[in-house]
DNA sequence: ATTATATTTAACCATTTGGTTAAATATACA
DNA sequence: TGTATATTTAACCAAATGGTTAAATATAAT
């Protein structure tokens, strides 16, 4: 009854390692336009290729996996706007952080740190 | 391989729709304090009770719910906190929202545009 | 003591999830 | 053309998820 939104798939993307891990793999290119390619993603994963084939899959229906066909090779990159909408969803309960004191301020340090980077 | 982190469980709680709808009442109770008894929060849903309680353990078991007892009601309130940890595990995204023009300045606007309410 | 209310637990079921291995597909190379 | 490389798909499996109804538990009220 409850329609669909896309923050299930989001949140739901988010919430396995090793999903979160491949994002981190993907953000710490340095060549960010290049993308990584499947094979070398999956080398650090204790796992079958094919269960990180599932993972990019997931990843990729949830929006934040973008991929580059170059060949036989599939360059993947990161999109991060769908954790936008999901940052923007955790930001409706920051009245909630407030009580917690120095939550917030904490978070707005680390949203503002790297301005001057 | 890779070890449990409660970064699994906050962003598993969050995928469910049902869930997030739960948090949204439990927010908008102007008695934080007080809480809102299972049945009450359970209403609104096209569902049995039972499914609500077992969200409701997710829920509990991610952090995000408080229950305080009061003889046989259970009154339930928001601990924000996990969300908070989340928000803080995205933000370090936060040089990929830059490329997409106006997200971060959108976002940084949701943050502080309650600041002074 | 009985009955009603609030909530959870148990048992069950269908679907999804996260993994596997084996096979298929597509491209590159010799 | 044949062979190696990159990747996905298929088929399978066990465990988790999200729901159900029926029963159990705990407290309150009469």
């Amino acid at each position: 009854m409850v329609k669909y939104n896309p923050l299930d798939a989001t949140f739901a993307a988010l919430s396995d390692p090793t999903r979160r891990a491949i994002l981190e793999c993907l953000s710490q290119e340095n060549v960010p336009a290049a993308g990584l390619m499947v094979t070398s993603l999956a080398k650090p994963f204790d796992m079958s290729l094919p269960a990180i084939s599932k993972h990019l899959k997931v990843l990729d229906k949830a929006g934040l996996l973008v991929r580059k066909r170059d060949g036989r090779i599939h360059r993947c990159s990161l999109d991060a706007a769908p954790m936008w909408e999901a940052a923007r969803w955790i930001s409706e309960y920051r009245n909630y952080w407030e009580n917690q004191l120095g939550s917030l301020a904490g978070f707005l340090e680390t949203f503002s740190a790297r301005e001057e980077e």
